[in-house]
RNA sequence: GGGUCUGUGGCUCAGUUGGUAGAGCGCUCGGUUUACAUCCGAAAGGUCGCAGGUUCGAGUCCUGCCAGACCCACCA
């Protein structure tokens, strides 16, 4: 052994892991009189961005996993990747643009073609990157989001949710980014709080207040509070929209605020969702201004074509000039922005797939109430229900190429009022209505080169016809939806798809699922508690009618040294792949979880993984010079049988042995009730903490101290307490634990093979 | 506006059901030919944000306040 302990060779332990098979349960043929197995389902990282340190925190669940392993139980941690639909089409059209082209020179299939290429370099480096931090992830129950399985599946829950009426299409105004060309949830966009101006407008009889002056042209009303004894007398008169001139009427509806601006709001059913609120209540039409693409439409001709920030601007001008402009104040407000792009979010009225969610989070509530599926820290509980209770339809629709495409077809003959996007044979992009196209171009040609398509609300749409053929007219003219599935929707039936159940007939489900399901523990970043946590709630008793995972573990988040959250903008990012070169995979593992807590922050910094790798060190040393005096009795007596067997030791129970070993073997006893119990109770702070102070302070600083003018009697002793620390530290630093066991196995024939798979050691 | 969390030694944080405060790093002093300087020994350093309350006893429970972080929400 060297003098000190080097992590180079992590990865061939992994790979003697790997190969032994530890990682791989398999399924009994008699189910009964098998322990139960305990399973994990790996939170699946993107497949589009190498790993973070947020994903080293996984070592909680390596930790739990090795535990159980070594309990005996059969146990199954499944990794997976995410193809993570809106943030890898993201980063790819930023790679993109560096080229000088974007998504709009492309048809679907080529850019779903590229993104997919790119992906799969990633997906490897993922990959390396898990085996590379000691995972004893299974990896050959490996799976992708994209792959045809487990779509497959995801495609059948959908006719499943048409099928028992869990499903519509509707207008909504949804938060759309015109920049991403897509649609994002509440819960997706950011806001900031900026610096604008809220702009005074004559109405004719009344005044407004607004933000928005380049969206009057299609007001509908103006509101006011039906308490508001100023303007009691105007309700049922009309305002005039000035530049116009046209007359809308005044209403009243209790959800306009009397003390904000002049106490009468304008109603733009179509770009605010408070108006879209109003207009639906007094059945306002809702008309739009503002196109997909982000320029103005439906105003007038000088604004036309605009985009929304220079039409406000030649708007004010030309209210000025009409004496319409009545003040301008400074407003301090804020505004939704794109979380991926930082682009002003609009409110747009655009046709959206959505789910019904409230009868399906009925049971995913109850099962928490009931503490079927328990959730750790406890305080999460609430803010779970909170948000079950109150959910709102999912909109599953994403106006992208990265993902599955919506299953859902229409037939151009009878929906003539398509909105269609395309690139011809030269390479030009092609907009326009299907009735006004199909002259002019084969449908083949449309087909190819498509891009998107916009089917009004009303269109007709069936779900699955093998031939393409519309059911109705009997014509081939037909196209699929090309919104794509919101990346949750598929991992949110990720525990059901990876362990291979069967949504049409879910008694032929397989045997992995049969016995997997439902799984033990599910560890993730407290974030998407919502985002994911919720979605496989729901899906976990939609299809399979039983909670997803019993036990749901909120883990910390990591922070630089001062707690600030990890930005590359902030250059406070330490990465993990550097790290584990540098210090160790378990010196970077023991510093994410010593001395910490759940669902909290992490301040990692280089001198707490240093303090760490010191630690792996010591162990390195102690098991060195365990080995150094044991030789030294062999040298002393050639003949001498090394007795390892507890035999040896049973001589110190009953205090008849040295007081010495009586007080390591006492502390042994009292460290592996307190490690177990700590670990039962996601104490991973507190037990890496004790057996820290353990194995240095008592065992090194005082035992090793102790016994070094001892005789060989000490041997049985010395060994069973420094075997007993390995197993215990494994969880925690499996290399280091296992290298030494390896080479202790081979100089001293120790009888189990791998420190992996031996069994976790008993108090007495 | 509603909600959650945090406030413990210089720094970063633990502290399980209430029983007179702990760790890592840093600092000071000393040691170290003989497992490890990625080492050993010793010392300094905290009225546990503030004010009340419950209790024989509170960092730990309750109330109020102060400071900070985050989440949710339709103020144009």
């Amino acid at each position: 052994m060297d003098k000190r302990y080097d992590p180079g060779s992590e990865q061939k332990i992994y790979r003697l892991w790997e190969k032994s098979g530890a990682f791989t349960p398999t399924v009994p043929k008699n189910k009964a009189r098998q322990s139960p197995p305990f399973t994990i389902i790996l939170p699946l990282p993107n497949a589009s961005d190498p790993m973070h340190m947020g994903h080293a925190m996984f070592v909680i669940q390596d930790i739990l996993c090795r535990w159980h392993r070594m309990m005996g139980e059969p146990v199954l941690w499944l990794p997976g990747a995410d193809h993570a639909g809106i943030e890898t089409q993201y980063i790819f059209e930023k790679r993109l643009s560096e080229t000088g082209k974007s998504r709009f020179d492309y048809d679907r299939k080529t850019l779903y073609k590229l993104i997919w290429d790119y992906v799969e370099e990633n997906r490897k480096i993922n990959q390396f990157q898990l085996k590379e931090l000691g995972f004893s992830l299974d990896w050959t129950r490996y799976h992708y989001s994209l792959e045809p399985n487990i779509v497959n599946q995801v495609l059948k829950t959908f006719r499943k949710l048409y099928q028992d009426d869990l499903l519509y299409r509707a207008e909504r105004i949804v938060n759309y980014c015109t920049h991403c060309g897509t649609a994002f949830s509440d819960l997706e966009i950011d806001h900031v709080e900026r610096d604008d101006f809220l702009y005074y407008l004559d109405y004719g009889p009344i005044k407004i207040a607004t933000t928005r002056p380049e969206t009057i042209f299609v007001d509908v009303a103006v509101a006011v509070n039906p308490k508001d004894k100023r303007y009691k007398n105007l309700i049922g008169k009309k305002a005039i929209i000035p530049l116009i001139n046209k007359e809308i009427p005044i209403i009243a509806d209790d959800l306009v605020e009397i003390d904000f601006g002049t106490g009468a709001l304008k109603i733009t059913p179509a770009h605010d969702s408070t108006d879209f609120e109003i207009g639906q209540k007094h059945q306002l039409p809702t008309i739009s201004c503002i196109k997909l693409s982000g320029k103005m439409v439906n105003t007038i001709p000088e604004i036309d074509e605009l985009y929304p920030s220079q039409a406000r601007k030649k708007t004010i001008e030309m209210l000025e000039k009409q004496a319409k402009l009545v003040k301008t104040e400074p407003l301090h407000h804020t505004i939704g922005i794109c979380y991926r792009c930082k682009n002003v979010i609009e409110s747009l009225p655009v046709p959206q797939w959505y789910v019904k969610t409230k009868p399906l989070a009925k049971p995913a509530i109850e099962s928490v109430k009931k503490g079927e599926t328990k959730i750790f820290p406890p305080r999460f509980k609430k803010t779970y229900l909170d948000w079950m209770e109150n959910i709102r339809d999912w909109n599953i629709s994403r106006q992208i190429v990265w993902g599955p495409q919506i299953p859902a077809y229409y037939c151009l003959d009878c929906n003539p009022t398509i909105q269609i996007n395309f690139i011809d044979k030269k390479g030009k992009i092609i907009s326009g209505l299907y009735q006004d196209l199909k002259n002019k171009y084969q449908f083949q040609q449309i087909k190819k080169g498509l891009q998107t398509l916009n089917a009004p609300i009303t269109a007709d749409y069936f779900l699955k016809n093998s031939k393409n053929i519309c059911p109705k007219c009997k014509v081939s003219h037909v196209l699929q939806e090309t919104d794509t599935f919101d990346t949750w929707f598929l991992s949110g039936q990720w525990p059901l798809t990876t362990l291979g159940f069967n949504v049409d007939n879910p008694a032929n489900s397989s045997p992995d699922f049969d016995y997997f399901y439902p799984t033990s523990v599910l560890d993730t970043l407290w974030d998407i508690l919502f985002f994911w946590v919720g979605r496989m709630m729901i899906f976990g008793f939609y299809l399979a009618k039983k909670t997803p995972f019993k036990t749901v573990h909120l883990h910390a988040k990591v922070t630089d040294e001062k707690g600030q959250k990890m930005s590359k903008s902030k250059g406070n990012v330490i990465n993990p792949s550097s790290t584990v070169q540098k210090y160790g995979a378990d010196a970077l593992r023991l510093a994410l979880v010593y001395g910490t807590a759940p669902a909290s922050n992490i301040s990692l910094s280089d001198k707490k993984i240093e303090a760490m790798r010191n630690f792996t060190n010591k162990i390195w040393n102690a098991s060195r010079f365990v080995k150094i005096i044991i030789n030294r009795f062999k040298e002393q007596n050639p003949n001498l049988e090394i007795n390892l067997s507890l035999r040896g030791l049973r001589l110190h129970v009953g205090g008849r042995g040295n007081p010495d070993d009586d007080e390591i073997l006492s502390n042994l006893n009292q460290i592996i009730k307190s490690t177990t119990a700590n670990l039962e109770k996601y104490r991973f702070g507190q037990a890496s903490e004790d057996l820290y102070q353990f194995f240095w302070h008592q065992f090194c600083d005082v035992y090793i101290e102790k016994i070094k003018d001892r005789k060989e009697d000490v041997i049985p002793v010395l060994m069973h307490v420094l075997i007993t620390s390995l197993k215990l530290l494994h969880p925690f630093i499996p290399f280091v634990t296992e290298t030494i066991y390896q080479d202790f196995k081979q100089e001293f024939s120790l009888k189990k093979d791998l420190l992996i798979t031996s069994l976790w050691p008993k108090a007495k």
